[in-house]
DNA sequence: AGAATGACAGGAA
DNA sequence: GTTCCTGCCATTC
């Protein structure tokens, strides 16, 4: 079991999983930053976790592409296949697009954003 | 041990 | 609106 545990990419097989429900939790159409996600896992500063987390993954089913930087853009090289791939799976989702970045609101951690869900 | 490396963040210029 | 620079955390050489 220690080893296992300690085998884990963080050394700590919870947080790993926090993070990967976190990024599950945030809804179709919708975006957050790696920074934003690390907080709602009681993860302050640890943005880069969440991106480690997020290139050792392999569950096709994650919604990877509603990541992105505090500033809104797409955080892989610009005009990259990945970089590609996540502008056009969040256009796929209605999201708005446009030079790899999309708006960001300061609405990312607050109750309203759950509420008031932009289309 | 020290330096380099990232799917990062925030503030200065 | 930019770009640039420094700070961060964790891993890898």
């Amino acid at each position: 079991m220690l080893t296992r545990i300690m085998a884990t990419p963080e050394g700590n097989e919870s947080t790993h999983q926090r993070i990967l429900d976190a990024i599950r939790a945030v809804p179709r159409g919708e975006v957050a930053s790696y920074g934003g996600i690390a907080r709602r896992c009681g993860l302050a500063g640890r943005a880069r976790l969440v991106a480690r987390v997020l290139r050792e993954n392999d569950d096709a089913d994650l919604p990877w592409h509603r990541i992105l930087r505090s500033d809104g853009r797409i955080a892989f090289p610009v005009g990259s296949r990945p970089w590609r791939e996540q502008a056009r799976r969040l256009r796929d989702e209605g999201v708005a697009v446009r030079n790899g970045r999309v708006r960001m609101g300061a609405e990312e951690d607050t109750l309203d954003a759950a509420v008031w869900a932009p289309r």
